[in-house]
DNA sequence: ACGGAAATGAAAATCATTTTCATTTGTGCT
DNA sequence: AGCACAAATGAAAATGATTTTCATTTCCGT
């Protein structure tokens, strides 16, 4: 029953570790591979199932898939051009830590994005 | 163009702080309210761009208002029963300074959102 | 009362996601 | 190879939340 779609994954991977099954098909299509959207999903369900891959909830409400285990980074996102750059948040993994302990939390996991302007905007 | 309606707010209230927009919608035709459903959506718009209530997002992606007070702040969500705690950030604001100046971003603002299970789950 | 702006809501449109179902592919067996 | 049967696939339809459209109604100021 695993329906893990290996090209699926490599395509989540190639995406930066982190995009919405939308995103996965329609960049699978743009690159020729032949697969249908429905698939997509089941393989994602079944890589969540797994626990091979995270997911999120993006503020419009889709779905948003990321590998597990990856060394997580953040993104600052420019409103304007949908620029994205990677950053590092070793403030953040602490601050979630010791949140998560002063709350009685455990198994914690964290999204962090800053959005703004960038320099050519 | 202040479009919050009053009775979408009191209704939120009366659900404990915390609705769906269909669950809020639901709830004032039980009680016999006369409203249309587009009059709530648009009410809750309103309301999150006055900044009265959040929204954030259940796992199945439904959009859920809820009522807080002015301070910025985020959330420690628990991921098996739903319990919100509200926690202060001075740590995320300095980091996302931090990190937009660095970039040449400006004008940025930020979300972020810790997860896990609570003591209790 | 009159006229224009804002509010309302029913119905249609949109969009992500799920389900259905017929078809294809793969695998083990003889 | 041929055969049966399970699993995988994907197109199309269904679902459900949310948004948009647009005609109608309510409000307010004159």
């Amino acid at each position: 029953m695993s329906r893990s779609n290996p090209r699926v994954l490599s395509t989540l991977e190639r995406a930066g570790g982190f995009a919405s099954a939308q995103e996965i098909y329609r960049l699978m299509q743009r690159e020729g591979e032949s697969i249908g959207l429905t698939t997509v999903y089941r393989a994602l369900q079944s890589l969540v199932n797994d626990k091979i891959v995270d997911v999120l909830r993006r503020d419009d409400g889709e779905a948003i898939y990321r590998l597990c285990g990856e060394a997580h980074h953040h993104h600052l996102v420019c409103k304007g051009c949908g620029d994205t750059v990677e950053i590092e948040g070793g403030a953040i993994e602490k601050w979630a830590k010791m949140m998560a302990e002063e709350h009685g939390f455990r198994d914690v996991g964290h999204t962090a994005e800053i959005f703004g302007l960038c320099g050519k905007c």
